[in-house]
DNA sequence: TTTTTAGTTGAACGATCGACTAAATTTACC
DNA sequence: GGTAAATTTAGTCGATCGTTCAACTAAAAA
């Protein structure tokens, strides 16, 4: 493993940050790019290390040597962007917070703050960024198997209960359990949408289509929005 | 191919309809059970005929022998159930068309009319019932890969687009677009949960179960008929 | 009873899987 | 320029994959 090692020269007299790759200026990081795009469409075990190998244009070795085993590798793809993914949330959140106005503005800017930061990245971060909002999402519908949940909600548990906190401050006067079903109502249209199944592009014909995420963001709102209203009878 | 033979003696002098099973009354049976349980959990892709022999008890070869090629026994799972899981969804759409009220009332009708059939077998239809509701949420949940798509939408499509009508016709004063999407929103809500990922049952510390299906309707009921007048704007 | 046929068994087939290694190559640093 | 470390190559390992086949069993048909 040779990614991410802190060079923390603890008696360091030569504390130079150099980065002391030899060659392989971006092999790993191709490796991580077609092991993001392939596991995000077919899944860990619809891809094979030499899947990935041959469209990152290296030997499968090399999976082994920058990353170790296929769930080593998995992981790592989940690691690299999950960091910034979650500040991101976390940024938009805390705006989200200081939004003025009634109970349904602040309600509705707590539910943007959510959506948002995901698309944003998704439709304007890079085929990257689109490739690990789908793998998320992915990960996110599959059946209770630890092995692929655990790193997971390792990195998202926190920011997605602070999102629910801020719900139930909002709305001390609904049940708790209105708040997190609601709330759970909301992460899993988004959960299944982002996976991109294609549903609504084969429902309407093609008229509409959920991969033009920006078009959907104002109408969900609108309708989480409205939705929490149906749940504890708020304003 | 030896299941659903329609033993139509044309000429029949002995129209007798014994079933002319020689051994094997529930081999091919047990095969879908094991293949719709294990797909249902680990998809596709992460089953081999060896884990759905073993866990039918029998030989690797009788898969072939009674359902062909790995994709074949995946069609013939779910083909199994898909007619009378169809005609369910259309009874319950037919009744609730006859539902009479304001706007709301008969929207709550058709809302419910969708998710009732689904969550009635997946809780008291027995495991059989409950590991193919999963796999259908599991397969709407796949990105789009064109071979596990299109023996799911030949079933679905059209009861499905039923549904949407239905919301349509009672509400002409809705954009089309509004409806498809609130709709769509809805439905992506279903698949995620139905998928049983265990989501809201870690986020709330197991204190609420999304397996708990039953408390979850009214709740969804209510949930997406008000999400509904958040969108067009409606009563 | 004999023949036919559906069902089942056990064992293979070639292909591909994830994992690993030794040798070759390239780079950074003295 | 020499040296040591990092990276890449080519290939092999045993295991498992989906598929197939010939032999066998038992029930139905003649």
């Amino acid at each position: 493993m040779k990614l991410a090692e802190t060079t923390g020269g603890i008696e360091g007299v030569e504390a130079a940050p150099k980065l002391d790759r030899r060659r392989a200026p971006d092999t790993a990081a191709r490796i991580l790019d077609a092991a993001e795009s392939l596991f995000s469409i077919r899944g860990y075990h619809g891809v094979s290390l030499r899947d990935i190998a041959t469209q990152a244009g290296v030997q499968v070795a090399l999976t082994h040597y920058h990353f170790g085993s296929k769930e080593d590798l998995f992981g790592a793809v989940i690691d690299r962007r999950a960091d910034a993914h979650v500040a991101g949330m976390a940024d938009a959140l805390t705006q989200a917070r200081q939004v003025a106005g009634d109970q349904a503005t602040r309600r509705r800017a707590i539910i943007r703050a959510f959506i948002t930061p995901i698309v944003d990245r998704s439709m304007r971060g890079g085929a990257g960024w689109k490739n690990y909002i789908r793998l998320m999402a992915l990960v996110a519908n599959m059946p209770q198997q630890e092995a692929f949940i655990s790193p997971f909600r390792q990195h998202f548990d926190d920011v997605i209960a602070a999102y629910v906190e801020a719900l139930r401050a909002l709305h001390p006067e609904m049940d708790e359990g209105d708040v997190q079903w609601g709330f759970f109502f909301f992460q899993a249209m988004i959960t299944h949408i982002l996976a991109e199944s294609g549903m609504l592009d084969r429902q309407s014909g093609g008229r509409f289509s959920s991969s033009d995420l920006d078009a959907m963001v104002e109408r969900m709102v609108d309708f989480v929005g409205a939705g929490f209203t149906g749940l504890g009878r708020v304003a």
